[in-house]
DNA sequence: TGGTGCAACTGACATAAGTCATGTTTTGCA
DNA sequence: TGCAAAACATGACTTATGTCAGTTGCACCA
């Protein structure tokens, strides 16, 4: 018996032992919290090209991402697609709308096959109503975000379209590394890379050959490797 | 003795009955909390034109806006400003900084004369630590703030300059409202409208001459009357 | 294995936006 | 009240971005 549990607690599929957890405000909330978190969750495999959920739905609770990427976009008034960010590993989707009891202002799809817990907003609610360093832990990620949000903001505004794809290669490359050979781990479609940028698809692929032109990247069928880190980096300050 | 109280009760320069905690998340703090921020409290005048801080700074507290309204922006890479937000009467600024207690990430300045009310930022950290409601007030305005910021990214990105002064006029309409012969309230020079909608005055000025043959607007020095809020609001979301 | 279809790419052109120069009006203030 | 500075406005031009039309190339599968 003794056995068992030990077993159980060890067991990775269960809230209180994933490794996701030690990333974000979960990692504030108290043992029992994670036990009726983990009882009642559901994990979800999503194919890529899938939706996890749509712009407007109401979420019956968040999905915590466990393997795979997301993208969160929304479909702009004159009807083209914009990516506002990119979800993977340990990050919370649906955080927000469940928080203001509101639809969903983004969609969101799966770029690579995932794996999702989906986590009913009960147990979100409850936390927030009783556990204030969870509540403080949200607060502090939430305000981050807004952050970003502004910078974004500032970027899309007054920055062209070669110094917000230098932005993304460089964005891409810290935050979803490379693989072996040193190529961009996440292979986006050129299109998507468009959408996160904010452009025409054929203006984003040019962009990118005028990178490789100029020996900034090299480019393998979809695959793209970052050469010169540093002018790179001076693109997106200055003007050239 | 009692009348005294009375009359300090009612004193409207007490947070305790200032109007502009009806409208935020400052209505969850208890009694107490009010009171003691009232005593530590500073109010201060800002002329026209003034900074209450500058993006970098670390604040020592937030300001609430008690009248007048002030712009919020940052300046891009490129050495352009972007005006972010328009915050006005019972707005708190600098709350997200105070959060993180990190560096602000955006300017305040003021557009018109403005009085407000400068509270350490002790009084923020111990609410939200000792009082769940408050912080879940903070944390719902805060949630709805990055829907509103992705809509922007997704505006910024995706919208012509046309489309973004349409909404820009729709807001300052709806938010900061008319005068009594219908023209917008709030007069922002050519230079922050351009600003706010992220293009260069001269474009601003020249989209803004076009409204008025087409229409839309008219203006009289820089005061501006919205005439077919409809057809401005066509514009908005299809093409044309 | 040879289509079939979609993603990647390219060229040519149209439109949107930015810049520089310059004139005009308004505003603030000595 | 009159002058200087700032804000507003417009023209002429350059550059950035979008769009349409088409070609190439690669992966998938009947």
């Amino acid at each position: 018996m003794a056995s068992f549990e030990n077993m159980e607690n060890r067991d990775l599929n269960r809230c209180e032992n994933c490794i996701i957890r030690q990333m974000h405000s979960f990692r504030a909330l108290r043992k029992d919290e994670l036990k009726a978190m983990s009882d009642s969750k559901e994990t979800r495999q999503f194919k890529k090209g899938e939706p996890l959920f749509k712009e407007g739905d109401r979420l019956a609770g968040v999905f915590c991402v466990r393997n795979g990427i997301s993208k969160l976009s929304k479909i702009s008034d004159n009807g083209k697609e914009q990516i506002v960010k990119l979800a993977t590993k340990g990050e919370i989707l649906g955080q927000r709308s469940v928080i203001t009891s509101e639809q969903t202002n983004l969609s969101a799809t799966a770029l690579e096959d995932m794996e999702v817990c989906f986590i009913p907003k009960s147990h979100i609610e409850n936390s927030l109503h009783d556990n204030p360093a969870f509540t403080n832990a949200v607060l502090k990620h939430m305000a981050s975000e807004l952050k970003i949000a502004d910078d974004t903001i500032v970027n899309m505004a007054q920055k062209t379209v070669r110094q917000r794809l230098a932005e993304v290669l460089i964005y891409l490359h810290t935050n979803f590394g490379t693989d072996e050979d040193g190529y961009l781990y996440l292979q986006l479609s050129r299109s998507d890379i468009a959408d996160v940028v904010g452009t025409a698809t054929e203006l984003l692929i040019r962009t990118l050959t005028n990178f490789r032109k100029e020996g900034l990247i090299i480019t393998s069928g979809k695959r793209i490797k970052i050469i010169d880190n540093k002018l790179l980096n001076q693109l997106i300050q200055g003007h050239s």
